[in-house]
RNA sequence: GGAGGGAUGGCCGAGUGGACGAAGGCGGCGGUCUUGAAAACCGCUGUGGCCUAGCGCCACCGAGGGUUCGAAUCCCUCUCCCUCCGCCA
């Protein structure tokens, strides 16, 4: 959520802002009117507010009955043009929330502006794609014949976009998320947390995907409960309606969901393998920061999603998003994309983004500078450390042999049981 | 799922419909005293909003409605928590 104080005051520079990320500003315009009428009724409401606190004190004290009857007949009157005033207030108030609500983030001015994917730019590239001297092959094809992934029971089980881990697949799934956890936790500085899969309509409000994604998301309407998209939104709301101290700062969380996504959006893209599915797991970095040190935290973030790719030793590129294809909540994104070289595309295993103070707005997270200084709103960021499928396809078809098999890779094998290889089951 | 009890400031805890933004205590901050500290004593100690910017006004006692000139206090609905019983990974 924008600042409202700061639209008004600057509203050309919101505008443009919007202008560059493809949005069409005159929603700004449409804010100031409501806020407008909001102040102006606000004002009036508040005189006569104020006027029957005073009136109705001097009733409590008054002796005369013929006067005390006077000044409650008197009251009443101005009671109910307080109830209409009271609506008038309140219907604006909606007006604007609804508006505020729709409005995404600024882009930060560092963002390169472009109107599309096509202008994000490549800022790092890591390792050279392998030489293979067989065709290597897309990991849909890979993982059946392993027995590792099975399609065609996912769908007999949940329909479409679902699919089932088998064996060393499942172990080797298990096996990322715990050796992601442990580096993020004995190397980086998080704290682990495991959060509900399930959350309240208003922590989705608070991390930015309603009200303007809901067809994104899986809704259990008997319990009104909404299965998380990301564990970026358990994790923002953590601290919903919190004053932090400043010297907790910054707040490092990590923590492994399954993510539920209904991808109604995407219906016909990426239908083959495990790239776009309905559910996934994901290990997801989450800081809670001060203004100031926002955009360093950004570059660190991004550094540790980037050292599970290089311990990996897979292929991997650092992409900066351009202000035309950046999220909602977003003010300024990187993407970590890693080479598969059997579906012949570079996937994104992470995004990781500083979204300022627009998700501490909505879900009201604050810290105080200092003791007895005004609370300030901090700034979140959060990025995948990774996405499982998705890592899970660049080690299959990276580490693929010619025979069929795949290498696990070293930094992995600890937490496989030692395994080297994963063949064939008999 | 059944029965009962509860929700007040950072925490604990008072609060007969009118002097209550809210006693008292704890904690925190500042001061006096002290070589220093502790103790004692004194003072301060919530958040948001409005424009007229005042040592102003408005709102907030789980949430939302209602009664009333006036609600923390009375009524209704909801949410959450606790206790007992049932079921149960």
């Amino acid at each position: 959520m924008l600042d409202i104080t700061r639209i008004r005051k600057e509203p050309e520079a919101v505008k443009a802002a919007l202008a560059s990320r493809g949005e069409d500003p005159s929603v700004i315009d449409r804010v100031l009117a409501v806020d407008e009428r909001w102040r102006g009724l606000l004002t009036e409401l508040e005189e006569l507010r104020a006027e029957r606190n005073r009136v109705s004190k001097e009733i409590g004290r008054m002796k005369d009955p013929a006067e005390r009857e006077a000044r409650i007949a008197e009251m009443r009157a101005v009671g109910r043009r307080i109830a209409e005033l009271e609506d008038q207030v309140r219907q604006a108030e909606v007006e604007r929330e609804r508006l505020l609500l729709s409005i995404p983030n600024l882009p930060h001015p560092s963002v390169t502006v472009g109107p599309d994917e096509s202008h994000n730019r490549v800022v790092r590239k890591w390792g050279e794609p392998r030489e293979f001297d067989f065709e290597p092959i897309p990991h849909w094809d890979l993982g059946p014949e392993l027995g590792i992934i099975d399609f065609e029971r996912g769908v007999k089980l949940s329909g479409s976009r679902f699919y089932v881990l088998r064996g060393a697949g499942a172990r080797l799934q298990r096996a990322l998320i715990a050796w992601m956890l442990d580096v993020h936790t004995r190397e980086h500085g998080y704290t682990e947390i495991y959060p509900p899969f399930v959350v309240k309509e208003e922590c989705l409000v608070g991390a930015g995907q309603l009200p303007k994604f809901a067809d994104n998301l899986y809704h259990d309407v008997e319990d009104d409960i909404w299965l998380v998209p990301t564990a970026e939104v358990p994790l923002t709301n953590l601290h919903r309606d919190e004053i932090l101290s400043a010297d907790a700062l910054p707040l490092r969380y990590v923590a492994y969901t399954a993510c539920f996504r209904r991808e109604k959006m995407s219906a016909g893209r990426d239908v083959r393998g495990i790239k776009r599915v309905h559910q996934f797991d994901k290990v997801e970095m989450y800081q809670f920061t001060t203004p100031e040190t926002s955009y360093q935290v950004l570059e660190e973030m991004v550094e540790h999603a980037v050292d599970l790719c290089r311990r990996l030793q897979i292929p991997h590129r650092v992409v900066e998003i351009c202000t035309g294809d950046l999220g909602f909540t977003v003010a300024k994104t990187y993407d970590i994309e890693m080479w598969a070289p059997g579906c012949g595309e570079w996937l994104e295993v992470s995004s990781v983004s500083n979204c300022e103070d627009f998700q501490a707005r909505r879900a009201n997270i604050r810290y105080r500078p200092e003791p007895g200084a005004k609370p300030r709103f901090v700034h979140t960021l959060n990025g995948s450390g990774l996405a499982l499928p998705r890592v899970m396809i660049a080690i299959l078809e990276n580490y693929q042999q010619a025979d069929g098999s795949v290498v696990v890779p070293e930094v992995l094998r600890p937490w496989m049981g030692g395994l080297e290889i994963i063949a064939t089951a008999t």
